[in-house]
DNA sequence: CCTACCGATCGGTAGG
DNA sequence: CCTACCGATCGGTAGG
C-alpha cells in the first residue's frame, strides 16, 4: 500500500462505514427491519436524507449491514484458523471461536446471523438471499474441514461429515438461543461438553491426537 | 358439559378467537411486531378500533397470540404423549412429534416459538417474559421425562439428563432453522438420525427396549 | 451532505 | 362493534 493510496478513502466512505457499523450492532439486537433510517440518522447526528443518500433504499442499507456483519464474523471466528492445518483441528477451532464470539459479545445482541435469519426466513427477496448466502458459506466452511478430516483418516469409519456438522452446528445455535432468551448460567458449558464429546466420538485414533483437550 | 353451557360463549369471544388464530399464523411468518392492528382488521373485514377493543393494547394482542400458540403447540405435540408411560419413551415421542409439527407446517412459518424468541430476546418486557415462560415449560417437560428415565434406570451411568436434553433440543431447533432458511431436502432426516443415535447412546439396556426403532 | 416535504401507516382515543 | 380522528413515524423525493 503506497503512502498516497489513502487519498482514495473519501470522507463519504468513512461516514458510510460509521453508519453501517452502527446499524450492524443495532440490528443484532432489534433486527434488520427495526433499522429505521430516521432513528439511525438521529443517533449518528446527521439528517435522514443525508444518511439515505449513501444507500438509495432501505434494502441496500440492510444488505450493506449484512456484508459488514459477515466481515466482523470472519475476523472474530475464521481469520485465526486459516494458518492451522486443515481437518479436524481447524473444525474444532472454528467451533471454539464461535462460542468465544458469543461469550465476548462481538455483537451486543448475540449472533447477528441467527437473529436476522429468523427474522427474514419467510420473507423472499434480496435481503433473505444475502443472509442465506452467509449461512451457506459458514456451513460450507465447516463441512469442508469435516470432509478433509474424513479424507485424512481423522474420522472413524462410518462417520458422515455432513451429519457431524449438522450436529455440531446445532449445539452452537442452541447455545446462542439459550444465552439470549433464557440467560442461563453456563449455557455455553453445555455446548462445550456436547461439542467435545461429539468430536471425540467421531474421531479416529489419528484424529484424537489433534483434538485440543481443554477446548470446546 | 351441559347442553346450555354454550350460551356463555358470547359472540365477542368467537370474534376474539378468530382474531388471535389469524394473528398466530401471521406472526409465525413475519413476527409479533409486524402484527399490525390495521392490517389484521382489514384482513378480517372489521374496523381497526373494533379489533383493538378486544385487547386494549398491542402488547395484550401479542400476549394473547403467544398463549394461543402455546395451546396449538400442546395439541400438536404434547397431548398425545400424556397417556404414554413416562420416561425415555415419552421423551422420544415428544421429539418425534416436534419434528412432525415442523413437517406438517402446523404454523405456516415453522416453529412459532423459535421465530418469536429470536425476535424478542433482546427486548425486555411482558412479551419477552411470556415467550421465555413458554420455552421454559417446554424444556422443563423434556427434562422431566429425561430425569424420570434416569431414575428408572433407562439411561446409562454417567448420562446427565439436562445435558442430554440440551443436545436433543439443539437438533430440533437446527432442523427448524435449516428448513426455514436453507430449504434443504431432507433436513429433518439429519435431525432424526441425530436424535436416534443420541438416544441410543444414552440408553441403558432397559432403556433401549422402550425406544421405537423407526421413530426419531 | 442539508431543509422541506410527500403519502402511507402506525398505535391509540373520543364518542357513540 | 362503528366512524372519525390524534400525533408520531415510516421510507422516500425534490431541490439545492
Amino acid at each position: 500500500m503506497s503512502a498516497t493510496s489513502g487519498v482514495r478513502s473519501h470522507q463519504g466512505e468513512n461516514t458510510r462505514n460509521r453508519i453501517v457499523h452502527f446499524a450492524m450492532n443495532l440490528a443484532s439486537r432489534h433486527g434488520l427491519d427495526a433499522l429505521s433510517i430516521g432513528e439511525l440518522a438521529k443517533e449518528l447526528g446527521m439528517s435522514k436524507s443525508g444518511l439515505f443518500a449513501h444507500f438509495g433504499s432501505k434494502e441496500e442499507l440492510q444488505i450493506a449491514t449484512i456484508e459488514a456483519a459477515e466481515e466482523t464474523f470472519g475476523c472474530a471466528i475464521i481469520e485465526s484458523t486459516l494458518e492451522m492445518p486443515e481437518g479436524l483441528g481447524q473444525l474444532q477451532a472454528l467451533l471454539t471461536n464461535y462460542l468465544g464470539y458469543l461469550e465476548n459479545s462481538v455483537f451486543p445482541g448475540g449472533c447477528f446471523f441467527a437473529a436476522v435469519a429468523a427474522e427474514f426466513d419467510d420473507r423472499p427477496g434480496r435481503v433473505r438471499d444475502r443472509i442465506a448466502l452467509s449461512m451457506r458459506k459458514w456451513r460450507g466452511l465447516l463441512e469442508r474441514q469435516a470432509t478433509i478430516a474424513h479424507q485424512n483418516g481423522q474420522l472413524r469409519e462410518g462417520v458422515d461429515p455432513v451429519q457431524l456438522v449438522f450436529e455440531l452446528k446445532a449445539f452452537t445455535h442452541e447455545a446462542n438461543f439459550n444465552l439470549r432468551l433464557l440467560e442461563d448460567q453456563g449455557v455455553t458449558q453445555h455446548a462445550k461438553v456436547a461439542i467435545r464429546s461429539a468430536l471425540k466420538a467421531a474421531a479416529s485414533e489419528a484424529g484424537a491426537s489433534v483434538l485440543q483437550v481443554g477446548a470446546g
